[in-house]
Parts: structure tokens; sequence; C-alpha cells
DNA sequence: AAATTTCTCAACCGCGACCAA
DNA sequence: ATTGGTCGCGGTTGAGAAATT
């Protein structure tokens, strides 16, 4: 048994509004309002329109002062800062842009944005694994990373790239996400997201290995082993490195009777601490040899390692190392600057 | 000029959250 | 505590437009 439809599918009209449908639409909620009950609004107008179609309509389209295409590179920014921060919680970063939807930016994002700074990812997959083993991977239907969280991982790198692009992964510790810079910044001390938006992005879909095993990898002579253990590295870093941005924008909360308690996102930071500890003091799974062997591990990392592929190809015209996570210190915030415009505007740093 | 492919974006859908009874 | 109704969100679809072959 499904769900109860909202409204008789049968006798509602769907697909584009009519200029009569508008203006009816239009003119009982200017005079009215929507009454507090969107499936209720369609017949008091005597509109065949499911009340969700009424309310969608008038959210995305009938509203005064909403804005339609036209984006400026300050929201380009903007999108892409907060994309990058919280990923895609449409609502919240049209909150941040007057005038404009979430559907608008969704739109927006998923047809231009995303394809301005991600385009070449496609092609250089493509030549990456050319000959690969790449249809096996996928038919494992082993996805542990969203896309949203590959894209956000995809964003951030090109973004620390190009500040430091003969940075090396091995040599410096990860900071991602950590290192925001400073549009992300003001966007997460606006917004007070940092309960939710900077957790660890691949908390959910990511389950590290325990530190043997990533140590044993790291000494292994295969490759594969290799880089899995120092993508392990670098994520569990990432991981830490973002409760870092909790602990230091949260803060104690005053209660209702005057009690002075720790806030929700530091609560969530302990908890997720905890976590992290667990599981990186977890020494009763110290590998054996013949279970390295299986490597099963690794095809959780291969929605991660495969959109970590096409990124180094970008960057390994430029440096021998660049496929890195990371940058260096504290970056000089007027120059991040610059580069962020230069990303968002498509452009290469030389 | 026609056919085909790609792009855009308005609209739909399903689900979880919320709230009142 | 449960149930039913509504809201709001994010993912997806598909028709029309634009670009390409």
């Amino acid at each position: 048994m499904g769900r109860a439809p909202c409204c008789d599918k049968t006798n509602v009209k769907k697909g584009p509004w009519s200029s009569e449908e508008d203006a009816k639409l239009k003119e009982y909620i200017e005079k009215y309002g929507t009454g507090g009950n969107w499936i209720a609004l369609p017949q008091k107008i005597g509109l065949k329109r499911c009340g969700k179609s009424c309310r969608l309509r008038w959210l995305n389209y009938l509203r005064p002062n909403i804005k339609h295409g036209g984006f400026s590179e300050e929201e380009d920014n903007i999108i892409c800062s907060l994309y990058i921060s919280i990923g895609s919680r449409w609502s919240i970063i049209a909150a941040q842009l007057p005038g404009r939807t979430d559907n608008d930016i969704k739109n927006y994002w998923n047809t231009r944005l995303k394809k301005k700074l991600l385009g070449r990812r496609k092609q250089s997959q493509a030549n990456r694994l050319s000959g690969s083993s790449q249809d096996q991977k996928e038919s494992n239907g082993i996805e542990t990373l969203s896309n949203s969280a590959i894209e956000r991982l995809q964003l951030h790198m090109q973004l620390q790239s190009l500040e430091n692009p003969n940075f090396s992964q091995y040599d410096n510790p990860p900071m991602w996400p950590c290192k925001l810079n400073p549009i992300q910044e003001k966007m997460m001390q606006t917004l007070q997201l940092v309960n939710e938006s900077s957790n660890p992005l691949m908390m959910q879909n990511f389950s590290p290995a325990t530190p043997q095993k990533v140590e044993y990898y790291a000494q292994s002579s295969n490759p594969l082993q290799q880089e899995y253990s120092s993508m392990n590295n670098m994520i569990i870093n990432g991981m830490e490195n973002s409760m870092g941005i909790i602990r230091e924008s949260s803060s104690l909360v005053q209660e209702s009777d005057g009690t002075i308690q720790p806030s929700m996102e530091l609560q969530q930071c302990w908890a997720f601490q905890a976590e992290m500890e667990e599981l990186l003091s977890n020494k009763e799974a110290t590998p054996l040899e013949g279970q390295m062997s299986e490597f099963d591990c690794f095809k959780d990392m291969h929605g991660a390692k495969n959109s970590i592929c096409w990124w180094s190809n970008e960057f390994e015209a430029n440096s021998a190392s660049s496929n890195s996570w990371d940058s260096t210190g504290v970056l000089d915030h007027k120059q991040t600057d610059i580069k962020y415009q230069e990303l968002v505007q498509g452009r290469r740093v030389q």
C-alpha cells in the first residue's frame, strides 16, 4: 500500500501553467493570502491544479521580486562556496540570494555552474580509465560517496590546488574541509550552519580503515594499496580537521532557565570525536596477509578514487604532485579571493 | 534545410518533518 | 503515543529551445 495522494490525480491538470491560471492564482493570493493551506487553495480559486503545484508556481514564479536568470559573478561565488560547504541544500543557499528560488539555483547549478567548474571531469576520467576495469567496478554497484560529496571534494581540491599547485599531500597534513576561503567563512558565520553543514561530508558513506590497515598499505608495493592508504589518511584528517571549524565557531548557549550549556554543534562535535576515536583505536582489526590479498576495502573507495583521477590529471601538467587535498598554512585572503574568482570564471591559473 | 543531439528549466514526485487532533 | 493532513525539500523528468552535424 503506497502513500495516499495529496489530491485526486485524475482530476487535476498537469504541465505548464497558462497565463489565465497564473493570473487567477496571483490575484487570489495577493488578495487573500494562501490561507495556510495550499491543498485547499485550488478549490477556492477554481483551479484544476494540485495544491502542491500551486505552491510551487507561486514560490518559484509568481511571487513578487523573483529574479530569473542572469546570475552575477558574486552570486556564482556564493552558490559555489555554499555548495562546497553545505552541499545541495538549495533552500539554505537560496535564502542567501534575495530574489532567487531554490529551484532556480538548483537548475543553475546542475546545468551551468557545475559544468563550468567540473566540466573536464568526463574527458579526463575517460582518458584515465580507458582500457581499465571501470565497467567491472561500476557493476559492483558500490558507490560509497554521494555525487554531491564527490563534487564538493573536487571543487574544494580544485581551489586548494589553485592556491598551491606545488603542494605535496605526503609532506603536509590535509586541511580540508577545515580551510575555507573568505567567502565560505563569512557565509558560515552568517548562517551559523556549522552544526550540520561542516560535518564531514563522508561520515555516512565512508568507513575509515584501521590505522593498522592504513600503515600496512602504506608500506605495500602495490600502488593501489598505497593510494588507498593515503586517501584514508586524507579523509580521516579531513574529518578531524572539519571538526575544528565546529570547535572554533561553536559557543556555549544560555538556556531559558539561565544555565549555560554547550551548543548543539559542540555536542555533535564531541559525539563525532568519540566515534572517530573509537574507530581509530580499533586494534582488533589488524589485518592478516591473507585478508590483504582480497583488498575488498578498496572497493569502498573506488567512487572517491575515480573522482580524484580526473582531478590529478588536470594539474599534472602544472605540477608533479598536484593532486593534493591540502594547502599550506594560512592563506592570504586577498590572493585566495582572486584565485577563487578565477576558478569560478572557469579560468586556469598559470 | 533537415535530422539529431544537447541544453535548459518549469514542473512533478516522493519522502521526511512537522503539527494538530 | 498514534494517526492523518500538510508543508517543504531535493532529486528527477520531459517538453521545448538551441546548437550541432
